[in-house]
Order: C-alpha cells, then sequence, then structure tokens
DNA sequence: GTTTAGGGTTCG
C-alpha cells in the first residue's frame, strides 16, 4: 500500500483474499518479521488489517499528518504483529479519507477529547462480525444474543461466555476469562450492546471464537432504544465519544426489529410450576446447607400464589436480619443453589439486588403434606446461562424494583407496628383480649360513604319490600362477589350508548397490525408541517417498512416523554416498545390523502401502559391532521379525551363490573358496583398492567370478604345504594347499584 | 509461562 509518498492512494477491494484488480507484478510483499530498521523497502509492500488511527493532523509546518497501526493478520500472537504508520502531506489526507470509508466507525472530523488530556484521543476501528479472521487481534461490537454471567472456572480465574450478534447477522460466541470479576463484561440481559477491544479471534470447532488477550477490555451499555448512553465498565480511562454513541444507538434500533428479546421479567406471583426463568430480586437471608448445596432467601415484593417450600436450616447458619426475615416470611421464596454456584452464592451480600438466571420451578410434595409445594432451584452447571449476577443500584429494574419493595415494606410495617402497640399495651395481655380487640375493630366498617352522611340506615328486607326507583343508606356485609377473578371484572363502557364490552386482549392487536403492515406507506404523507417522519425497511426476509410520525409543537421536535408519534407498520412489540419512551403512541396505515386510525377493536392510542379504544357505534373516525390543531396548542398535554375527540373517537372508559351480595341479617340483595375509580381508589384503567394494583385490589376484597371466615366474623359495609326498574318485554326486574361509597382509608 | 470453556436446562 505504501510504496512512494508521491503514489496516489487507492482502495483495493479484496474478493476471496486476493486483491479484484492484481497489484503491479513488481511489487512483493514482505513478511513484517522480515523489516528491518535501516533498510530500504523499495518495491515491497505489506499487509494488515487497520486496527487503530488517529484524526488526521496538521504540522506546524502546514503538512497533514496521519497516523495508522496495521496488524498483520496472519501473525498476529506474536510479539512485532503490528506496524505504526507515518504519512505526511497529501497521502496523508488520501488515506485517511480511505481509511475512515472502509471500515465500520467513522470518525469524528473534530480533533476535541473529552477528557482534559492533551493528547489526541485513538480511533480505534471495529471489524463487523462477518470479517473476522482466525489468528487475529480485534475491536468490536455487538449485541449480546446469549450470556453466562461471570461464574468460577475450574481453573483459575471467573469465567463468562458472551454470545453476539451484529448487523450482519453473524454469531460470534466468546469465552472471556478473568481472575478479576469486575473486569469481565457488566451484562445483565439479552440485548445489552458490548464493545470489546483487543479480543482474540481464533478458529474453534469451524467456526470463529472470540477469548480474551492481553489488555482485553469492554463497555456495555443498556439495548433499550432511547435509554441513556452510559457504558459500564472497569475501565478508568476509556474512549467514548460521538461516534460511539452512535454505533450504539444504530445497534439498539437494530436490535429491536431484529433480535427476539424477552418482555418483562417474570415475578414470584406469575411463577408457574416446571419452568425455568430469570428472578431479579433482593437477598433478605442465606445459610450453608451442606456441601454441595446453598440457601438464598429472596423476595421480589410479590406473593408466590403457590405454597412454597421451606429449606429447613439450623437458626445459627442463617445469616440477615432477623427481624425482617420474620416480617418477610409469607414473601420471601427459598432458593436452593448448588455445586460450582455455591462459592459465589456465599460471597452475596445480604441486602444485595440478584438477577438469578435459570431458576427452575419445581412441584413437590413432602410425605407429611396434603398439598404439593414449589421449589426453587439453581441447579449446578452453567447450561442456558445458568447463574447469579449482582445488579448494581443504578441499574435500571433495580430502582424500580427498590421503589416497589419499600411500597410493600411500608404497608408491611404499618401492619407490624399495629400489632406491636397491641402487644405491647399492658391491656391486651392474652390471646382473648387481643381477639376482643380485633373483633372491636371489625365493628368500624370496611366502606364508608363520601356523602348523605345524614341520612338513616335501612333494613335490607325494607329495601327489598319497596318500590324502585329510591335511594337508601345500608349497613351490610359482604356474603360474596363476583367475579372472583378480579380481572375479570374490568369492561369497557361507552358513556354515549351505554353499552358495556371486554377489553380485547393483546392477539386481536396484533392481528390488526400485522394487517395494516400491508398498507405499504404513502411517501407523500411523510415530513409535513406538523410532523417529522422517518422511514426504515428491516433487515429480515419480510423487509418490512417501517415509518414513524413525530408530532412537533412550534416546528420543534419534543423531549420523547412529551412526544406523540404515530407508527406504520410496526409490530406489537415494537409499539410496546416505543410506548415506554414516547407519551403517546397513535397506530396509523396510509391512505391517498391523508394518515387514518386502524380498525377500532385496537387501541386508538396507548399511553404508558394503558390502551385506549374507541366505540365503534358512536365513533366517526376524521382525518389524522384534526390532531395538528392540539400540536399547535401553547402546551399540549396530549389528554386521551381531547384527542379522542378531535380524531372524532368516543373514548371508552374502564370501568369495574362487580356483583356484591349483601346481607343484614334481615335480607339479602346484590347489588351491583360501577366504578372508574372511586369505590377501590385504583384506576381501572391501570388494574390489567399493573401487578401491584392487581394485589392491592385483591388485598382490599380479602379486607371487605375475608375469605373462610364465618359469617359472624365479617366485618360491616356501610353503602349507598340505588334501586332502579329494568324492564324487558314483559319481565320487569328491581336492580340495586351502589353508589358514593369508597372502601375505608385504613383499608386502602 | 497461560488452564479455565468452547451456549442449548434437572441428582438434589
Amino acid at each position: 500500500m505504501l510504496d512512494k509518498a508521491a503514489m496516489p492512494v487507492q482502495l483495493l477491494k479484496i474478493v476471496n483474499g486476493k486483491p479484484e484488480t492484481p497489484l503491479p507484478s513488481h511489487l512483493q510483499k514482505e513478511d513484517l518479521k522480515h523489516l528491518q530498521e535501516g533498510f530500504g523497502h523499495t518495491n515491497k509492500y505489506f499487509q494488515g488489517i487497520v486496527i487503530l488511527y488517529y484524526p488526521l493532523t496538521k504540522l506546524s509546518d502546514g503538512r497533514d499528518f496521519f497516523k495508522l497501526v496495521l496488524q498483520d493478520m496472519n501473525n498476529s500472537c506474536s510479539r512485532t504483529d503490528s506496524i505504526n504508520i507515518l504519512i505526511y502531506g497529501k497521502m496523508a489526507e488520501d488515506c485517511a479519507r480511505v481509511v475512515r470509508h472502509g471500515i465500520y466507525t467513522k470518525p469524528r472530523t473534530t480533533g476535541a477529547s473529552e477528557t482534559a488530556s492533551m493528547s489526541v484521543a485513538p480511533k480505534y476501528a471495529y471489524t463487523s462480525l462477518n470479517h473476522l479472521k482466525d489468528g487475529t487481534i480485534v475491536n468490536l461490537y455487538g449485541v449480546v444474543k446469549f450470556f453466562k454471567p461471570p461464574y468460577v472456572s475450574k481453573g483459575t480465574d471467573y469465567c463468562s461466555v458472551v454470545t453476539l450478534v451484529d448487523p450482519s447477522n453473524v454469531k460470534l460466541t466468546c469465552t472471556l476469562f478473568s481472575g478479576n470479576l469486575d473486569s469481565l463484561p457488566k451484562i445483565y440481559k439479552v440485548g445489552d450492546i458490548v464493545r470489546f477491544h483487543r479480543i482474540k479471534i481464533r478458529e474453534y470447532n469451524g467456526q470463529m471464537q472470540g477469548i480474551t488477550s492481553v489488555g482485553f477490555a469492554s463497555l456495555t451499555f443498556d439495548g433499550t432504544v432511547g435509554a441513556p448512553v452510559v457504558p459500564r465498565t472497569s475501565s478508568k480511562v476509556y474512549t467514548f465519544m460521538d461516534e460511539e454513541q452512535k454505533t450504539v444507538e444504530e445497534l439498539r434500533v437494530w436490535a429491536a426489529s431484529n433480535l427476539s428479546i424477552s418482555g418483562p421479567a417474570a415475578k414470584l406471583s406469575g411463577v408457574q410450576p416446571m419452568l425455568f426463568f430469570d428472578l431479579t430480586c433482593q437477598l433478605v437471608g442465606k445459610a450453608k446447607v451442606d456441601g454441595s448445596s446453598f440457601l438464598l432467601k429472596v423476595w421480589d415484593g410479590t406473593k408466590c400464589p403457590y405454597p412454597t417450600w421451606k429449606v429447613p436450616v439450623e437458626a445459627r447458619d442463617l445469616e440477615g436480619e432477623k427481624i425482617l426475615l420474620h416480617q418477610l416470611r409469607n414473601l420471601t421464596v427459598d432458593v436452593l443453589v448448588y455445586d460450582n454456584h455455591v462459592q459465589l452464592a456465599k460471597s452475596l451480600k445480604i441486602g444485595s439486588f440478584l438477577r438469578i438466571y435459570s431458576i427452575h420451578t419445581k412441584q413437590a410434595s413432602a410425605v407429611d403434606e396434603d398439598v404439593s409445594h414449589i421449589e426453587f432451584h439453581l441447579h449446578g452447571g452453567t447450561c442456558y446461562g445458568r447463574g447469579i449476577g449482582v445488579l448494581p443500584e443504578s441499574n435500571p429494574d433495580v430502582k424500580e424494583l427498590k421503589a416497589f419493595l419499600e411500597s410493600v415494606e411500608l404497608a408491611d410495617s404499618q401492619n407490624m407496628e399495629s400489632m406491636s402497640s397491641v402487644e405491647l399495651d399492658g391491656t391486651f395481655n392474652n390471646v382473648t383480649d387481643l381477639e376482643s380487640h380485633l373483633q372491636r375493630c371489625q365493628q368500624l366498617p370496611v366502606t364508608v360513604l363520601t356523602d348523605h352522611q345524614d341520612l338513616n340506615n335501612t333494613e335490607l328486607k325494607t329495601i327489598l319490600n319497596s318500590t324502585a326507583p329510591q335511594q337508601y343508606r345500608i349497613r351490610a356485609k359482604l356474603r360474596t362477589y363476583k367475579p372472583q377473578k378480579l380481572y375479570q371484572s374490568i369492561k369497557l363502557h361507552c358513556s354515549k350508548c351505554k353499552s358495556l364490552q371486554e377489553v380485547p386482549d393483546g392477539d386481536g392487536f396484533d392481528f390488526i397490525l400485522q394487517g395494516s403492515a400491508i398498507t405499504a406507506p404513502n411517501a407523500e404523507l411523510q415530513n409535513t408541517s406538523w410532523y417529522d417522519s422517518v422511514m426504515w425497511t428491516t433487515q429480515d426476509e419480510k423487509q418490512r417498512k417501517i415509518v414513524i410520525h413525530f408530532v412537533k409543537h412550534d416546528e420543534m421536535l419534543q423531549q420523547p416523554e412529551d412526544t406523540l408519534l404515530m407508527i406504520e407498520g410496526g409490530t406489537l412489540k415494537e409499539v410496546w416498545k416505543l410506548t415506554k419512551i414516547f407519551k403517546c403512541v397513535i397506530p396509523v396505515r396510509s391512505t391517498e390523502d391523508d394518515l387514518e386510525l386502524l380498525d377500532l377493536s385496537a387501541p386508538f392510542l396507548l399511553q404508558g401502559n394503558i390502551k385506549y379504544y374507541g366505540c365503534k357505534q358512536c365513533s366517526t373516525p376524521k382525518p389524522i391532521k384534526s390532531l395538528s390543531s392540539i400540536a399547535a396548542e401553547q402546551r399540549p398535554s396530549w389528554e386521551p379525551t381531547e384527542i379522542a375527540q378531535v380524531l372524532g373517537i368516543e373514548l371508552l372508559q374502564y370501568v369495574f363490573i362487580m356483583k356484591f351480595t349483601l346481607i343484614d341479617g334481615t335480607g339479602a340483595l346484590n347489588a351491583y358496583l360501577f366504578d372508574y375509580e372511586k369505590f377501590f381508589q385504583i384506576p381501572a384503567s391501570e388494574i390489567l398492567s399493573n401487578n401491584f394494583l392487581q394485589q392491592k385490589m385483591q388485598m382490599t376484597m380479602n379486607t371487605l370478604c375475608p375469605p373462610g371466615r364465618k359469617l359472624d366474623d365479617l366485618p360491616w359495609l356501610e353503602c349507598f345504594i340505588k334501586s332502579y326498574n329494568v324492564r324487558d318485554g314483559m319481565k320487569h326486574q328491581v336492580y340495586y347499584q351502589i353508589f358514593d361509597t369508597t372502601v375505608a382509608e385504613d383499608v386502602v
């Protein structure tokens, strides 16, 4: 490549290892080890891979200067495997231009470094995974497709196995070793993005393999589109600038549509027997069991719906806060870890946040048990990435978990406080006293009125014998209720035609999205005065076209959390991911002259976890351009009601519909609860997508109607009910509905 | 100088 300074720079295309156009015959290839100081090398050439290059700079005499490092790809393990090349003058500029275009990452054009250092930051060259060659040491980027969190190997080091993919669709499995746990990449989930420097490439079993070499260093990034690009690393010094940021962002977008990344992680409340899953949790206690197994007591704030096993251990072997272990005894689960995981498990700190990968839930029953229980095992070995990872407090999943655990702990400690005050109070010396105290508590109603306190109670018998319509105040007990599965109580209600309908499931939405993706995007509807559009085609064989229209405000794009966007051709997963980042997402498709909403069986708007639907009967969808009127407002709030109104959509409201069977000793009647939010103090719109609220509602219902209680022991409810007539042909019936009533403050 | 593991679920 370098012959005489006057020779113009040419880019040679290498096909099947040979230059497409042959090199001049007088040139001879020279091996790096035959180069000698002080010798002329006229008519010789050296071939190598650009592993590093520096920005083109000007010397004090005005000449251009370019430095790059080439590595001999056939000889990279020897000590003299690379050569520094310094180029001056016109050729420096030409060479810099060729190098920039020949490799994966493009260099910045400015020379400023982010650090205070005076030195010029080097430009690393990155090899894409389809261009790896045996025996080379390279720098590369990849999306994590599979990984084994660091574990203790049988040798002297920790080991972590990581499989990467990149947009060339080539996979590379890397086996990384280090005596220092901290210097292995901090990968927490599939989809994370890594940058490896100085990884050695070898061929193993007919495939390329990566392995740590001297000076190996890594950066790891969250793979979520839109998340901050913050590297996780143990290196104190690393180069990371605009190009690197751009590369990570590009890989995120690529991964989002080309890699299947599993959805939200399983919680203890969602475990099923006989499966493997990853659990994100906090360590509450640990204990040695025997030589080959070790016990971890963990919780994630949710309750496992099955009885769980308790591993018997000596009390003195159990490490952890005794009080907390007792308080959380019904929420913690015992995880038994085996063999190679024991050493790591022993070293874990109580209180730390863990992700336990590929836990096995096993159904079993002990001899003295009637019902079976669930056991949690982390078997020996590292198949499927089985292992334990410690998550830092800065991890977004940990932040979310912490907030959740704090809310659970708060509720729990309040109960503990009231219990201990009862227990500590001298008046309650024995069980009978305690019971009578509890009974007195039960005299207090578990629901209260929000209005009409001056009205007197009416007995149910009197109400049943009266004509409708009328309103009453009652004091009654909740004998039973329907539906027992609380999520079934959520319906969609149209306030215009009064119809009720089931909340559609995700499959129907997926089907409608798939159907709409057939419609080709209309280029004329992109980049208008009120939105900017971005279109791309997926890399897979489907070649799907996706367009995102970002609605502007004052001709400017807003922050993602304030932005409404419309999407054409997206999948369920893509739409769902966008809702995590942007304020509002509206799925649309192109017509000849405007974008339009999809079928109203699909949500017309998604905000956070909430899907908003329109009434098919009462809506008259208007062209999408009607939205521009909201975009032009002073501060667009993107309220669903307002969006629905301008789009001609009759917004369906989420409601709880339940049937309460009430008794008071004089009679029994069924009263309907029709509630948006007031009764449970939980928005009906949020409950389907919020596990915590579902548990909260279940707890509320357990207080109103404690399972397994005798009639006498049920708590009292204070309610307002109204009677009304329903005539259906010849049939006439009186119905009752609860209103102006809410669950008591101490019950919520 | 340079092993370890080299992805693909279970003894308990």
